[in-house]
DNA sequence: CGAGATTTTAAGTGGTGGCTAAACTTTGCT
DNA sequence: AGCAAAGTTTAGCCACCACTTAAAATCTCG
């Protein structure tokens, strides 16, 4: 099981999150960047392994047991990501990159004793859930900030862990994971955002406020 | 730079350090557990990366890049072994083998986060050096417990992490690297050394004995 | 000096993971 | 329905890595 191969998993089992449809190549070779051939080779080669099922022309699914390769890698990632920041002081928007490759080469073992070591959580620092060791996760449903309307109050719960400029440009103004927000314009045509998070009013563009995501209130 | 470069490099410097003298192929191509021919293949790479150099049917040494690619992958080791058996409770004997994984996965940033963490240590828990991040090392001169005579004293300083029966037999009986002893007595022919470590006297046997390495005082 | 040991070269294997170009299927529009 | 555009798959290829066996080269030591 290549790291390659468990990336495809993870990539597949994160784009099938919201919709509950099948990959396209076209999404995954995106989301993996490389070219849709080489999406379509790999897809196979998952297939081989019994980790996903196609549908040739109309996507990807994983099996159970995909899921699971899927679910033991973003807990490694996640748990990773978590105690870097907590246990060794790593900075909120380092942490990603570092988890990122370490996800592949930890051993359960480590995974359980980072679990143990941190109390079991379930979430990352990013606000992203954490699966179970047994391959079960539970996902709140969010909505991107970008979707909500004037007057919506609620918690800015997670953000994309991917963009460490993002994670930066953030934390520098002290919005984290957790926090009440409501908002308070919303300009159209995908303008800003402006977003009240205790006394202070931000304004924030579009890439950040798709890549935001909230429980609403109510 | 490969895992495996990585590890022949380490392997190289490990050879290295006891005789100072070039490393034969067919020594490296032991340690690796791989046809003489794979060795110096790889030899020839690493020459070709400047991280050695090589007189044909005379072995190879590090260059001054290959020694700190080395030193580095041995710092990760020995950081990462003193980490997961302190800060996460993993037994003594099963540190070596998730450490020979991660210690090419971790960035600089990590393990000096690490070695802070632990209070930038000297000693791994087997008693061996930890490298300094700018890629020195002192080596305590010390002698296999083989080599010893009875009347001998001095601190048992370490032993091979590479087989972890040794060590669970080593801390099942209390014997821990910093521990004291006199060598009791030495049966000829590479027969059982018997030491005393505190008030109890073991019997050690020969594969042991060339693992465990001393300290003679005076 | 020459036999035996060591080392190197040569040639080839199998796996991974990627690419482009061309062929094929689906979709969406008229 | 028919057709073009978009999306997907296949075919054929490449590069890398790390290893192998077999044969040739070199060294060493009696």
């Amino acid at each position: 099981m290549s790291h390659a191969v468990q990336d495809y998993a993870k990539a597949i089992w994160s784009l099938g999150q919201r919709s509950h449809e099948p990959v396209s190549t076209s999404a995954l070779a995106e989301r993996i960047a490389v070219s849709p051939a080489s999406a379509s080779a790999m897809v196979k080669r998952l297939e081989s392994l019994g980790l996903a099922t196609r549908e040739p022309y109309h996507g990807v699914e994983l099996t159970r047991a995909g899921e699971r390769v899927a679910l033991e890698v973003v807990r490694h990632h996640r748990l990773l990501e978590l105690y870097l920041a907590q246990a060794l002081g790593m900075p909120w928007d380092r942490v990603h990159a570092e988890a990122e490759v370490l996800e592949h080469a930890i051993s359960e073992e480590v995974s359980e004793r980072i679990a143990d070591a941190l109390g079991n959580p379930t979430h990352d620092p990013h606000g992203d859930p954490i699966p179970t060791a047994d391959g079960m996760i539970e996902e709140a449903p969010t909505r991107a900030f970008s979707d909500l309307d004037p007057g919506d109050v609620g918690t800015f719960v997670r953000v994309s862990d991917a963009d460490p400029e993002m994670l930066r440009y953030l934390s520098d103004r002290g919005i984290l994971p957790g926090d009440a927000f409501e908002i308070v314009e919303k300009e159209p045509f995908e303008g800003p955002l402006s977003v009240r998070f205790g006394d202070k009013v931000h304004v924030l563009g579009g890439a950040l406020t798709q890549a935001m995501r909230a429980e609403l209130r109510g």
